[in-house]
Formats: structure tokens, sequence, C-alpha cells
DNA sequence: ATGTCCGTTTGCATCGTTGTACGATCGTGA
DNA sequence: TCACGATCGTACAACGATGCAAACGGACAT
């Protein structure tokens, strides 16, 4: 169906082992072959056949990102930057949903889905300690996310427990002492929450405020309809609380609707921070004051770690790179 | 480094194609040789080479999926059904972000980016009319969105006229009469915003109101930000309405952001209107009134059809299938 | 005229897999 | 014991490209 080398070689009257000289822009090719050849190929439509190069070469050109959903906004603007930095290295994204399922996680690893790919960015979630030694797999691997699995690995992730303390201790220095929490996960045991509950524990700590559990909500996969019902479970519980710190930014929004249904302020009657810095924060009612992770980064520099480890050693030692992250000041939780 | 057939076959004492025959489930093959050779395959962690697969048998496993950007909602829930739909057909999807750009649209169709895929969904946004030629491609393509390319192509999509028209009459019924548009878009001879624009030119003029351009505003690429911007010039031009519809709900949360600094009420002063159900809309303070257009159904389409076109006859008559749509009703403009 | 050299072109093997055609082996019935 | 299907396994040739090494041809020096 569509041409081949052959057919150009053909047309032109050369070797197609010429025509691929053409094609790779090899030096000690006549100006005249040359344009002969480039002729024939703009005549025939030709365009290499990327599987075969991709056999040939041993390198697909070609990542793989694999993400919970993109139905969640965090991923689906970390894919946004993880694809676009991958174009500026000439490669394509491959996209998997895993829907943070561990099962579904550990198949992906195992799966040949990805022998298409030069090497995989993943997002795990559902993902235990236990699970660690799946980790050892024969392609270059990227892990984004809190680090804390017992294997060497490459990560690029955030400070998330210093982020975490640091907005908990913005909300203490605006005069919040009853902070609630969304998005506790108590089976994540590597996780971004449990990072984030450690930096909130430790501000309240730090500022002699007790860790009440009554005002700590759980939430698994973190959409908005889970931080709705989060919060009426807070409400319905019937600890008082002054702030609400969201996990995410969605877990907030989700919240902060809920809240206002429920005919409390934000942020007279309750103070709400977020988590992410989405596009959508900003335009929020109110606005949605929030932690920014350094989204971008991570995704460009998720996608350059990988492209290391791809053409370089296999064996250089895995590194952990941390974005630096910022608590962006909006309505809904006014600085002091 | 990795595995191959012929390393499985060496090991299990048989040879390379009779590990090929397990591998693929041929019939003919004796338990005992099959234990034997699976055992091997365990013990190496044997993967197939799909890239070899792939060259062989004409076939990649792997779709394409071009978008703007998923960085706008819409695009992120449409990119996570397709890829939804992909997989439960087995196949993998590698998305492309063109970013709404005419150049980059062209650029990508005849580019050998794809040759690594079965097909393409595009999404296109910058191309015109002139650029139908590059719409004959040597690959199965399904496009999406309003299908008026003089071109003979898959195409799947909603009857954005009708939504539209629909919608403007819903705030016409709700007692509306100055009806504001955000996200007309005079170069798009083709997409949603002008079928858009039509349905509400048509449900005016049905209902005796005169079309004012000067609560109409244009957007190209339809961010929150692009929303808001269209919202302070309308308010600034000063020409008075009592609704808004945006082409999508980005558009209109950004406006919606942009009304309530105004000290504008919603929907007391300022009914708005949105489309594409995102679901962010329901958590907006207040909730946004919008057009659900069928995402989930159009993503799942796109990709049947696409399996079609690549399994069956590349000459079928090319078919045009379209969503259907309601009007969900929330706070931000209720019914009547 | 011949040999050398360099720029240019070509042939062959190869990447890992599957399809086809055929050869080997087994169990069965005469 | 032998012939014969039925069953199982193998050899070989692709798929379309690239890398390597050798062949070609003309220009130049000798």
């Amino acid at each position: 169906m569509a041409a081949t080398l052959h057919d150009v070689a053909d047309l032109a009257g050369v070797s197609f082992k010429t025509v691929s000289n053409v094609v790779n822009g090899h030096p000690h090719v006549r100006p005249a072959t040359r344009e002969k050849v480039e002729r024939a190929i703009a005549e025939l439509d030709y365009r290499p056949n990327l599987t075969a190069r991709g056999l040939r070469k041993g390198r697909t050109g070609a990542i793989a990102l694999a993400v919970p959903e993109l139905n969640l906004s965090y991923f689906a603007e970390l894919a946004s930057f993880v694809i676009a930095a991958a174009e500026r290295s000439g490669l394509v994204t491959l996209v998997e949903q895993t829907g943070g399922d561990r099962d579904r996680e550990l198949a992906l690893l195992r799966s040949p889905r990805l022998r298409m790919t030069d090497g995989l960015i993943l997002s795990p979630l559902g993902m235990r300690q236990e699970d660690a030694d799946a980790l050892d797999v024969p392609f270059p691997l990227v892990l984004l996310g809190e680090p804390v699995f017992d294997w060497p690995s490459d990560h690029v992730s955030m400070r998330n427990a210093e982020a975490a303390r640091a907005a908990t201790e913005y909300l203490i220095a605006s005069g919040r002492r009853r902070i609630a929490v969304i998005g506790e996960y108590e089976d994540e045991v590597f996780g971004s929450a449990r990072a984030r509950l450690r930096g909130y524990r430790e501000a309240l700590e730090a500022h002699g405020i007790g860790y009440d559990g009554r005002i700590v909500a759980h939430a698994t996969l973190w959409h908005r309809a889970d931080g709705a019902r989060a919060m009426r479970e807070l409400l319905d519980r019937g600890a008082p609380f002054d702030a609400v710190f969201g996990f995410n930014d969605t877990l907030a929004l989700g919240a902060m609707r809920v809240l206002q249904e429920a005919g409390l302020r934000v942020p007279e009657d309750v103070a709400v921070l977020g988590f992410d810095d989405l596009d959508e924060a900003a335009y929020a009612i109110p606005s949605l004051t929030t932690v920014d992770p350094g989204r971008e980064w991570i995704g460009r520099t998720a996608v350059e770690t990988l492209l290391e480890r791809i053409g370089g050693g296999r064996d250089a030692a895995p590194a952990t790179r941390l974005a630096d992250f910022s608590i962006v000041e909006r309505e809904s939780a006014p600085r002091g």
C-alpha cells in the first residue's frame, strides 16, 4: 500500500540503500542523485516506516506515560507538559490510564504493551512497598510521586511533606487553629497523601496544636465528588473547624462547594487551601489559595531523566529530583 | 538484552517457531511442549517485541489521538474516554497536541510520526477548507468536530447548531432577551464555533430577537482566561445583557468569575450557560447550567469508527455519526 | 597507461516476529 | 509389522529499514 524505500528506489533508478542514505542525511550523496531521489520521494509521498526503523535501530522514538486518570485535572495538566517536553525531543508519547488501581499498575509493568516504547514514566498510586520487585523492569523507568519505594529507581517529585507543612503553617499564621484535612488515604503507605499528612502533623506539633482525627477525612481518588463527600462527612461529624486543607485542588473545590451549600462562608467562616494550582483554581469563586507544586518542571524533568536513562548508562546511580514549591495566595485563604 | 523467541527456544529445547506458536495460542501444540515453553518464558521473563510483531503483521496495535491541548478540560476528558475505549479493544493510544495551530495540524498529517500507528483520530481547529487536500492521507483517519470539510472522511461529532439553538431557546424561555455570546471565532470557517453561532442566531430569529454584534465576544482558544478576557471586553463595551452563553464551559466559568468580580450576581443579574458539561461545572459556585454533548459517546464512537476503517474496507463510504445532546439545568441559569 | 585514492553507490546481513509449506513423529487399525 | 492420517515441529522467507564493508568510477599523480 504505502510506498517503501524500494518503490522510491525503482522510480529514481537507484538502489534502495541510496534512498535510505538520502532520507538519513548521509553526507556522501551527489547533489544530482539526492535531488532525483527527493523528487521520487515527493511523487510517491514516501514516509519512512517507523516500525521497521524502530526494529532495526532498537529505539522507537516513543515513550509511555501512565497516570491514574486524565479526568483528574492534575494529571491532565501534567500529561500536557510531558507530551510537550517529549515532543521537543522528537518523541511521541503514549498515554495509559491505570485508574490508580494496584493490579492495573502491576499489569502494566509486566505487560508487553510497552515493548513498543523506549521507556515509561509512571505515576503509581495503588502499588505498595511489597510490590517493589515489580519495578525491576527491562526498560528505563522514571517514577513520579513520593519516592518511598525501597527500590533504586529514578524519581521526580516534589517536597510533599515540606509543602504540606508550609501550607498548614500558612493557615496557622493566618489565625486558624482547627484545620481540617481532606485526602488522607490510610492504605497508601508511600504516596503523596501520607507525606502531606506528615507535613500537616509536623506543622500542628510545631505550633502546639493537637491532632484531631475527627477533622481528618479520607479520600482515595481525588475527584471533586470525593472532596464533596468528604466535606459532608466532616460536617456530619460535628467537630468544629475553621479551615480546610485539601490534599489537592479538586478535593478542595468539591469541599468548597459543599461548604457554601451548607451556608458557610469562605474564607470568613472556613478558609480553604488546596494543592496543585490548577488553572481552575484561579477562576473559582472564591479563587483558591493553593500550593504550586512546579508541575511544569516535574513534567519536563521526568522526560529529561528518562532520556538520560534511555540514551546513556543503564547503571548510572538512580537519582531523585525534587521540584520547588510555592504557596499561591488567593481569596479562599488570605494571608493573615 | 531482553529475551527473544530464540532465547526461550534454546532454554526450552524447541525451535523458536514453536515458541511463537505457543505465544500465539496456536492450536496444535502438545500440552507437554506448551508447558515446557511456558516455563522457559516465565524464567526468562520473555515479552514479545511489539515492534517486530507490528512490522511483520502490518498492524501496530496503536492509534493516535490529536487534540489542541490536554490543558483544555474538554479535551482531557475526551482523551480519557478515547484511551479507555481503545484499551478495551486492546489498543494503546498515542496523544499529540497541536495547540489548535493550523501549521502543526498540517505537519502532523504529513509527518511520519504516525507511521507507528494504525490510524488517527484528529480534532482539527486551525485548518481551513483550503487545506482539505491534506486529509488525503495513507492511513485511516477519523475527524472530530463539525463536519464541514469538503472531503469524504469519517466524522464523529454532535449537533452543534441544534444544541446551541436549544441552549439559546432555553435562556429565552427563562425570560432572557439580551443574550451575550463568548467564543465566536471568525476565522474558523468550519468548526464548532461557527455552528454554535449559527444555532444561536437561529434561536434569536425564531423568537424575533435582533442580533447585536456588541454582545458577541471573540475567543480563539477556549481557556478560562479567554472567557475572563472576553467578559471584561463585553462589560467595557457597555451594551447591556441579561445572559451569557459560553461556547464551552471553561469560557463560561472564566466569564462567571469576572461577572462576580464586577459585582454582578449570577443568575439574578446575568444567567450563565456553558457547553460541555465538564465535571467541574457541577461544582462551580454557582453550579453551571450547560449542554451535555455526549462526550463519552463521541470518544467511544470515534474509536469504533476508526477500528472499522482499520479492520475492514478502505472504501466503505465515509460516515458521519452524531451524538445526542441534552441541557443540564443547574444554578447559573435556572429554567424559567 | 597504470595505480591510488576518495567520493559515491551498492549488496548483504540483520533486527524479532509471523505465515506458509513441508518434514517428522505418534498412535491407530489392518 | 506396516501403512496411514492426524498431530506436532521446523525451515525458510518475508515485513521495511539501517550498518557495515565492499565495489564502483572518475580524477589525479606517477
